[in-house]
DNA sequence: ACAGCCATGTAAGTCGTTACATGATTGC
DNA sequence: GCAATCATGTAACGACTTACATGGCTGT
């Protein structure tokens, strides 16, 4: 239900159709849940089935219209109870770890591609949730810019804050994905040379 | 595919029923990568259907069987295949840090309640993932020591070296989530005396 | 007129979750 | 005889992915 409290989230500031929504989406909440806009407009029709949200429609050319959404009463409280109640941690589901415990089935190259690739993609992040953080702590985007000057937001230090903390600590967690890939790379090196060094004994006392 | 490929690799050490596979998975594995048993028996079944594995089925009572599954020559290829070729890593879907993003929905109570089940949660995973890794340096598990014995494993430092890396990793991971939680109590405690000295200011001035 | 963005979807397939279901063997 | 554990599944449902599909509006 992730992406439900997602898009009810982004309500909050604003009444906005599925395009949009899907667009913000992309520039917030997608740095921690990412979502296609394919799923963005189904959930969409089922949020407003269960009355979190209501629809404006109105007319586009002849045949289309535009859906623009706002969240409800209920939706609202949907929020306050996804808060409100302690939820389980999701089981792991780590494809990329599992991967980097059974680097042994490739060889030494396929290892460092792996921890190299590994390293790229999380300096990215770090760099992506480091910055993201910066702008929400500075208010410098439209969305929180919205989402603070929309009615009945609570304090907006602590709206902010709870954001901040979460880019911050992901960026953490990134910087220490690129050392752990660094660590890893020296490693393969290691392991290499010693095997190599362990096959040319083993030709010598044959 | 990574429920296969876990599969596969489990099965490198020995031939293995679905029954045993689904333990070991729980004892090795599911450090890093979660799957109930229901899942697992339709996969083994897909994966003879690909001929990754081999059954030997043996008769138990008057009409149950015990399928006792082996890795073929396509199956270690498939190993192989899985690590040389560059995996893209999968789309982030954070529900916990999601929620942590919107603490704001709940009370100031609610955002404690979820700080403590996360330092509590990722205590309890630091000092499992330790110790899986000690014991997987030290060889001090079945699983470990039947696949250093089994043929065809190559340098035994390697396949270590990856896993404890991988573990340790992980370890280290979860203390700094456990770091990020203490913090986040220590900021909701700042907030929460902080909009509380504003309410009692704005009451003042009224 | 054409490109680029606005706008909203559907469809097929894969993977994972939770609950249900059944029977055999072993040790006490 | 009974409990624990061995052993193998099915079913319904929910969530996500990738690809396909269609048409409107806007500026040059």
């Amino acid at each position: 239900m992730s992406l439900r409290h997602a898009l009810l989230a982004l309500l909050t500031a604003k009444p906005m159709n599925g395009y949009d929504l899907a667009k913000v989406f992309d520039r917030s909440v997608a740095y921690v849940w990412h979502a296609p806009h394919s799923q963005i407009y189904p959930e969409l029709r089922r949020m407003e089935a269960d009355h979190l949200v209501a629809v404006e429609s109105i007319r586009r050319g002849t045949k289309g219209t535009k859906r623009i959404y706002s969240i409800t009463e209920t939706g609202r409280g949907e929020l306050r109870r996804w808060i409100e109640t302690p939820a389980p941690i999701d089981m792991l589901h780590d494809a990329e770890r599992l991967r980097g415990a059974y680097l042994e089935f490739g060889s030494y190259d396929a290892a460092r591609r792996y921890y190299t690739a590994h390293r790229d993609h999380y300096e990215l992040w770090e760099r992506q949730w480091a910055v993201h953080a910066d702008q929400i702590a500075a208010g410098d985007t439209t969305l929180i810019r919205t989402r603070l000057a929309a009615p009945r937001t609570g304090d907006p230090a602590t709206v902010v804050a709870y954001k901040v903390h979460t880019y911050r600590g992901l960026a953490a967690q990134a910087h220490l994905e690129v050392e752990w890939a660094k660590q890893g790379l020296a490693m393969i090196d290691d392991l290499e040379t010693q095997a190599q060094a362990r096959a040319a004994e083993g030709a010598l006392t044959e």
